[in-house]
DNA sequence: AATTCGTGCATTTTT
DNA sequence: TGCACGAATT
């Protein structure tokens, strides 16, 4: 076969290898997803059916990826047979072909994090309970990472569930879980317990798919979750082969549940596992490996391997120094004309990496005055828009009326006069006689609570969803959304307001709209159930067009599996990045550290750090220490771009580095150079704790202060007496 | 029921 | 700082 010729020895070996299980342990940049796709057609070649070749992945990135290197190597028509997609959408396929065994409807729901939030809200209003005050985003994130582990609400509340909170929480995970049900809806968490749960009933079902996946593959391994390894352990026994690819060294989703020890422990639960190592880097310098390698060996937890690489040495990497957010995002602006100037690059081939999604903000600003052209990938994703998930609410409910969080979100939208009182009114209705919210629209004129204008009202809305619920077998999903957002107007709504807001939304519809019109292109014989999981599924990060020359902005978790020439990491200060939460614990501290190696690796041959010494934060200053991953980076592989001092000997760097720093607050702050974020002081009253943020100057300065025992405290500096520890 | 105004709170990261 | 939500006002 000729294309393994392109294959380096190692990839070769992992390609051919059939054997059985196998870890493919694989390097930033060392040709991963080549080894796969290579492997897929491989497989095919040597007489696998691609129908029974199952190829999971995490973000619908990698699996576009993939799907398209695939189909340029065997064609649309062998491409297309292949299971290929992300866990979530493969899951969200077999279940909707299997929902009757679960009792679910076939055109269920699937709810996205904001829909999950939304829920926990009604169900915290409804039980009328609070959780130790937290936000429902919280508690709803509690809940998922119950879910992640497998524990479900009867064994939560029965075995989990020790002190009062916890009594609370399970009652609201158990009344979460059970309008989830009753609405035909499922959550992302959803889409990989419940096909554990319908294997374990189902053999037959089960055993139906086994015989179809004769081989799995499964790329980005050291992110899988312990539900997710389950799934594949269910159906990978016996003869099924399995491919696994990962690099510990790159797991930067343990807060969403990824367990690395899923990795670590492979060859346990797959005896004779055979390993590969791909070690041999085709992306970046020598020197950014270097760099990268000098701060990841400070990981105790790793899998050996070293990575090298034939390419140049490179140049040094570099650092700003900045005096806040605005400065960081000015000096970056000018180092990228600078760049453009001086080397053969374009926009393109420049990415601005940060750890959170609010640090954009900064940076658009000044990338606008400059008038370089930019794009966010991420951010506030196109589908999770208000405009555009208002109408897809109504999409939802066309396809599943259980659905009442849709139907609540747009029983009001656009105004038709049916406020918080009368939906409240009908819900206790729909309660009390055990039917849906939507069945109560039907009897509207029963709920005699309800203003008699009011009952009309829900009336019209009610004949307008049974409109287009019968009008949805005959038009096209397109003709059908046209119509429908034509008849309930927003389009002119938003027009006539002629807001900046308002055009905005008007373009996002249209654009919807396009979106539809292009997924029925490319899945002809979609329905709008398909349209819908698509969209609950899809995520900002998928929107990376290549092709198109803007600077790139996205945070460093979207990054992954990216790679570009010059890379600027931004905000490299203690408290953002690492991204500590209060007391951190060190798995944290490790996790923030492979990130940074992430986005150290995705670069091709200049990487630009930058740091400032104060910024913005939560509407006051803070005081910024640099980052204790700049401290790591080998010295010799970095230079600082604007010191306006000269260069000192490598061994001096760390006390040249420290001093500096003294300076620079001294002339921010003079009296109080000793208080700054992240220190820890005692307070005579509140006992210890660690400084949060400190803003104001003077008699007015304010401090914050998060106390081991009395929580957050905003106090002020001058009557509050601090000593530092 | 809708609009306006004010307060308080928040920032991880994503399928 | 800016946004979201709640109370107060119409």
């Amino acid at each position: 076969m000729k294309s393994l010729k392109d294959l380096n020895e190692a990839q070769l070996e992992a390609v051919q290898y059939n054997a059985g299980p196998h870890l493919i342990v694989a390097g930033a940049g060392s040709g991963k997803t080549k080894v796969l796709t290579h492997k897929i057609a491989f497989l095919i070649e040597d007489g696998f059916e691609p129908s029974n070749i199952l190829a999971l992945t995490f973000t619908n990135k990698a699996a576009k990826e993939m799907k398209n290197r695939i189909t340029a190597m065997i064609g649309v028509s062998k491409a297309k047979q292949l299971w290929m997609g992300t866990f979530h959408s493969i899951l969200a396929r077999i279940l909707r072909t299997e929902a009757e065994h679960l009792n679910y409807k076939t055109n269920f729901s699937i709810y996205d994090r904001e829909d999950s939030v939304a829920l926990v809200s009604n169900v915290l209003l409804a039980l009328n309970v609070s959780i130790d005050d937290k936000s429902p985003s919280a508690i709803q994130h509690m809940i998922s990472s119950l879910k992640n582990r497998m524990i479900l609400p009867d064994e939560y509340a029965k075995h989990h569930a020790e002190n009062p909170a916890e009594k609370r929480l399970a009652q609201v995970y158990i009344e979460y879980n059970k309008r989830l049900y009753e609405n035909n809806s499922m959550d992302f968490d959803d889409l990989l317990l419940k096909p554990i749960q319908l294997f374990n009933n189902n053999e037959r079902i089960l055993a139906k798919y086994k015989k179809d996946f004769k081989y799995v593959l499964v790329d980005e391994f050291q992110d899988t979750n312990k539900a997710q390894y389950e799934i594949i352990k269910l159906f990978v026994t016996g003869r099924t082969k399995l491919c696994a690819v990962g690099d510990d060294a790159q797991s930067i989703y343990g807060w969403r549940g990824a367990e690395l020890d899923n990795m670590l422990n492979f060859e346990k639960d797959f005896p004779k596992t055979q390993t590969f190592r791909l070690e041999q880097n085709y992306r970046s310098t020598k020197r950014i490996l270097k760099a990268a390698g000098s701060v990841i060996k400070n990981n105790p937890n790793q899998i050996e391997k070293t990575l090298w690489t034939n390419n140049e040495e490179g140049e040094l990497l570099s650092i700003i120094r900045c005096t806040d957010e605005k400065d960081e995002a000015y000096q970056i602006s000018k180092q990228i004309k600078k760049e453009i100037s001086a080397q053969k690059i374009s926009l393109k081939d420049i990415a601005i990496l940060y750890r959170i999604n609010s640090q954009s903000r900064a940076m658009e600003e000044a990338l606008r005055r400059e008038k370089l052209p930019y794009k966010i990938v991420g951010g506030v994703e196109f589908y999770r828009r208000k405009e555009v998930k208002d109408i897809v609410a109504y999409l939802r409910i066309l396809a599943n009326q259980n659905d009442e969080e849709s139907l609540l979100r747009i029983m009001n939208f656009p105004q038709r006069g049916i406020g918080n009182t009368s939906i409240s009114k009908m819900i206790a209705f729909a309660r009390k006689f055990d039917i849906t919210l939507f069945a109560t629209m039907a009897r509207i004129f029963e709920v005699i609570e309800v203003k008699e204008r009011i009952q009309k009202n829900v009336k019209q809305f009610k004949i307008l969803l049974d409109k287009y619920i019968d009008l949805k077998e005959q038009f096209s999903l397109t003709e059908l959304t046209s119509a429908l957002i034509a008849d309930l107007g927003v389009l002119k709504m938003y027009k006539d307001e002629n807001s900046v807001d308002s055009r905005q939304r008007y373009d996002n519809v249209q654009e919807l709209l396009n979106s539809i019109t292009d997924f029925i292109k490319d899945n002809k014989n979609a329905t709008i159930d398909d349209f819908l999981s698509e969209v609950s599924l899809i995520s900002g990060a998928d929107s990376y067009e290549e092709d198109e020359n803007f600077v790139t902005l996205m945070t460093i978790h979207s990054a992954k599996g990216l790679e570009f020439p010059v890379v600027f990491i931004t905000g490299c200060e203690e408290d953002i990045f690492p991204l500590n939460k209060k007391f951190d614990s060190d798995s944290n501290t490790e996790e923030e550290r492979r990130l940074f190696y992430v986005a150290v690796t995705r670069a091709e041959r200049k990487v630009i750090f930058s740091y400032a010494r104060s910024r913005y934060r939560f509407g006051e200053v803070a005081y910024q220490d640099v980052s204790r991953f700049i401290g790591e980076i080998d010295p010799t592989t970095v230079k600082e771009l604007n010191s306006g001092l000269r260069k000192t000997s490598s061994r001096r760097r760390r006390a040249y580095y420290d001093e500096l720093y003294q300076e620079d607050f001294d002339e921010f702050d003079q009296e109080r150079r000793s208080l700054r974020v992240g220190s820890r002081v005692s307070h005579e009253k509140f006992g210890e704790g660690k400084i949060l943020a400190i803003g104001g100057i003077g008699e007015s300065q304010k401090i914050s202060i998060a106390f081991e025992d009395f929580g957050t405290k905003h106090l002020l500096t001058k009557f509050a007496k601090l000593t530092l520890i």
